[in-house]
DNA sequence: TATTTTTCTTTGCAATTGCTAATATACTGA
DNA sequence: TCAGTATATTAGCAATTGCAAAGAAAAATA
């Protein structure tokens, strides 16, 4: 009927559609022996498109993660808390821009249970978080996209910023520094954050220990463009000094605990 | 330790990590009996989260598929074909629009195997596929996001559009006729095709045989606005005419059969 | 504190699965 | 056609898992 090769390739495609197969309804299906259809699967599993289970198997398929999604794992419990502190700041009916950032999109995770809120961004996985939600109003300010980081940036959103306003903006960010301020990695997003910023009402930087007392290579806004900063710990004395000179709000968001790396 | 509810949240978590997980490593991770773990995995199984396969469980979130995930699947082999045809067109280096529709998606697969192209594109499932590409630039032109769509339309996008110029354009409809030429249903998106038909210097209409002797609501263009129509099967003589007196090429591709019902 | 209820563990056995090796069948090339 | 090779089946047994029911522990209630 069919050579083992079709064998393995119908296998695939009736895992795509189940999340998980047995070996004996397979062997059934496609009326080969439980024996035929272990050697199938222990083969698929040499190539690295499924894993093997108890009694059958799973798709496996390489997911190449982007360095985004390799960033949001890090730093979770405290990105995470910083997330649930920020979401306290938003309203029914707000409009907010949620800006680059792993920190913002755990933020968007948060504001799912809000009702009839628009979310301005330019950040593609935050758009697919939201797409599928009824109460949230998405708006995609548009760009070039920047492959990797799954985000946007360039002249289509700039000439998009002139024309609106929001109530709230959720900055991520590189590095707090008393001496460079607010600062981030990729001049072209940070042109998009910073033109943002004028056309915010409220300015709050979301951004976890490990970026104090670092500086990336562009400055996004100085302290006193900004009004609430949340983190996750106590932060160094002379930042906090310096922070507080400017009139900017500093929240400790309760509930996280641990981690050091820093990786935006 | 953990209580019922802890337990069934880290074997959610476990499970997102891993494709799947074993019963008696979950036992072993959590520090509960078997039993326990079959116990949780019932009630996760009930709650429509997990699904229970020999020796373990796999996740199972509600992947609320949109209508747009849904019609790709519709006529898909005449799409291909179509879509195999349309690629043709595009060479190395061009930099071209893709259009709203599931068509055009699947023109998009066939575009992942070229090198150094630019597409320009409103429609987000596109975006997604194209994001893992290396070699292919990707542009979203931005604005309102059409819920259950996947797409985006409004000003912002027609902003972006009076500054940009592209070498192709690649057009799905909603339906073909020599009455109303070619029509689509939702305004706002129609708007965007519209303004971008001007700004292509080639256009292609990509149209399966449904298509042809339905209307839409909006006009998006008429037969002397494109280039050349690629279908899959021959069409009613009376429309052909009609397209062929405005030096419109029609293309039939070749490989497609059967399929009947018209969707977008 | 005693009692009830809920949650978790233990236990024993049947059913299913994994594994190995032997056998049968289908395909290939001289 | 016939050996030689690759592929699939069969078979037997050990190991794992599923299931149901009873017992133990922990939590809630009075």
């Amino acid at each position: 009927m069919l050579n083992a090769a079709e064998r393995k390739e119908k296998i695939i495609e009736i895992l795509k559609e189940k999340k998980a197969v047995k070996i004996l309804s397979l062997s059934k299906m496609l009326k080969v022996t439980r024996e035929t259809i272990r050697k199938d699967l222990y083969e698929l599993e040499k190539e690295g498109l499924i894993k093997k289970i108890h009694g059958g198997a799973v798709l496996d398929l390489p997911n190449q993660e982007s360095d985004y999604e390799r960033r949001k794992t890090k730093n979770l419990e405290a990105k995470r808390a910083i997330a649930k502190e920020a979401a306290k700041h938003v309203e029914d009916g707000d409009i907010i821009y949620l800006d680059y950032g792993t920190t913002t999109y755990l933020l968007a995770e948060e504001l799912l249970k809000l009702k009839n809120i628009t979310v301005v961004t330019n950040t593609i996985p935050i758009v697919n978080l939201l797409l599928r939600s009824d109460s949230v109003n998405l708006v995609i300010l548009g760009g070039m996209v920047r492959k990797n980081e799954d985000s946007l940036y360039g002249p289509f959103a700039s000439n998009n910023i002139k024309n609106i306003y929001v109530d709230i903006g959720f900055f991520g960010c590189g590095g707090i520094d008393s001496f460079s301020g607010i600062t981030n990695h990729h001049i072209g997003e940070t042109e998009i954050s910073k033109e943002m910023m004028s056309h915010c009402q409220n300015k709050i930087i979301l951004a976890d220990h490990s970026k104090f007392g670092t500086t990336a290579f562009n400055q996004t806004a100085t302290f006193s463009d900004v009004d609430i900063i949340i983190t996750d710990k106590d932060i160094d004395e002379e930042i906090k000094s310096e922070i507080l000179k400017h009139n900017v709000e500093v929240v400790i968001a309760k509930g996280a605990s641990g981690g050091e790396e820093n990786d935006d």
